[in-house]
DNA sequence: AATTGTGAATTCCTTCACAGCC
DNA sequence: GGCTGTGAAGGAATTCACAATT
């Protein structure tokens, strides 16, 4: 048992939960718009396909946030979520490679409502330099990649250069202090201890879509939908500091 | 043991494996480029932070490709891995949704080589309709969808539309034969049985990171970069056909 | 000697099932 | 009665370790 319902735990979380967290939030994040009080976890179970002893595990494992007979009170879990995931304070973003992809993102409006506020684009192209995006932020030069970084207190930063270039980019970034890094570069980082590396990587998906066109008779009948989101679960070079 | 070296298991295969199959394939391809004619588990693992176990039971699964006390040839690994991943022949992908995201992915040059191409866009905005994309394909309207997924032969369908406008898209896609989904927006689909959605979803990414910023301490120390692409797994409506 | 293919062992994750509480 | 929190059971995925093969 935690017993330390607000301040944290002492071994580790599969990202298969982080990965569920965030959707629990998303959840409650409804919920909250019609103004539901409480939730029960086969209730949420119900609405991802998930099982409702996974989410109770879940959640538990910070502390105990639900009351018996009752279930949990949304706004209350809602915040309990926000504190764990860190998305009570805007954290800052960089885009490095302002091709299609980095542009897209860089003015796409989807991130988690304003937990996350991009601060930076980079591209080693000097053309680009200069040029401002939709949202009147200016594209900088690769070269100064780390000063910038330190400067703004960058905490996230993604890379949407091309898989050749992408090793490189996290090298500069990693030693400018960043430790989170969403690769959408096709390829396999190895990233120090201590920084998180998720990948994005199109090609598998794609290819593994065709795979279960290429095997229609493939994957076990009754499986049913039941699993979500397993997405990513990349590279990490683990390591406390 | 499989026994049917060329064509085909019967039992069920994990998503985690044919992200893998992927990754491999991607390995097997620069190594084609660097003319290497032969290459171990052992080399592949070392690569991508694999076991070479893993590597080898992935692959047995399928056919015994490999030669004892020597490894796998190069070319005719790839070759095999093409044709079960079923990228033998180019499969055909409509996008819905052209905002930032969906125009990025139109234009997109990384997917894999030749083995997907784009053929159908489609957006709701009446403004968007008619107008094309750099590669000179006309926008259409979503209206239309299941009459043109029909008459191209669509196989692939890639959603970028916003989260409450998804699900009725799967819908029509799904009536109109499509079996393989490509979904971005930040919300859970349920498919029908025998189509499969695989997700990207950037929020869980993000929020993840987060998460991993907020808890450093976090994450065994020893686990090391260990474990790749657990990408997605997804949503899927099994069923044999 | 090197390296595959694979049963057995292990580790990790999910689900069950129920005691405990409201 | 309804629902959480959780130990125990079950299942899935990974890794070990070695016999089989070239």
């Amino acid at each position: 048992m935690r017993s330390n319902p607000d301040n944290m735990k002492t071994e580790k979380v599969s990202e298969l939960t982080t990965n569920r967290l965030s959707i629990y939030l998303r959840c409650l994040n409804e919920l909250a718009v019609f103004k539901v009080k409480t939730v029960s976890s086969q209730a949420m179970a119900d609405q991802f396909n998930l099982n409702s002893a996974q989410i109770r595990k879940d959640l538990a494992y910070f502390g105990e946030f639900g009351v018996r007979g009752v279930g949990y009170y949304v706004e209350d879990l809602r915040q309990h979520l926000m504190k764990i995931l860190g998305l009570t304070e805007k954290r800052r973003v960089a885009i490095v490679g302002l091709g299609n992809l980095g542009t897209a993102l860089a003015n796409y409006q989807g991130f988690s409502h304003n937990s996350f506020e991009i601060v930076a684009l980079f591209d080693v192209d000097p053309e680009k330099a200069g040029k401002k995006t939709r949202a009147g932020l200016e594209i900088q030069d690769t070269r100064n990649v780390g000063e910038i970084i330190r400067r703004e207190s960058i905490e996230i930063v993604i890379i949407a250069v091309p898989a050749t270039a992408a090793e490189k980019v996290l090298e500069e970034v990693t030693d400018a202090g960043v430790r989170a890094v969403l690769n959408f570069a096709p390829v396999h980082l190895n990233p120090r201890p201590g920084v998180k590396v998720k990948n994005v990587d199109l090609t598998i998906s794609l290819e593994s879509l065709s795979y279960f066109l290429a095997n229609p008779s493939d994957e076990a009948v009754n499986v049913h939908y039941r699993e979500f989101l397993r997405q990513d679960t990349s590279s990490n070079g683990a390591g406390g500091d």
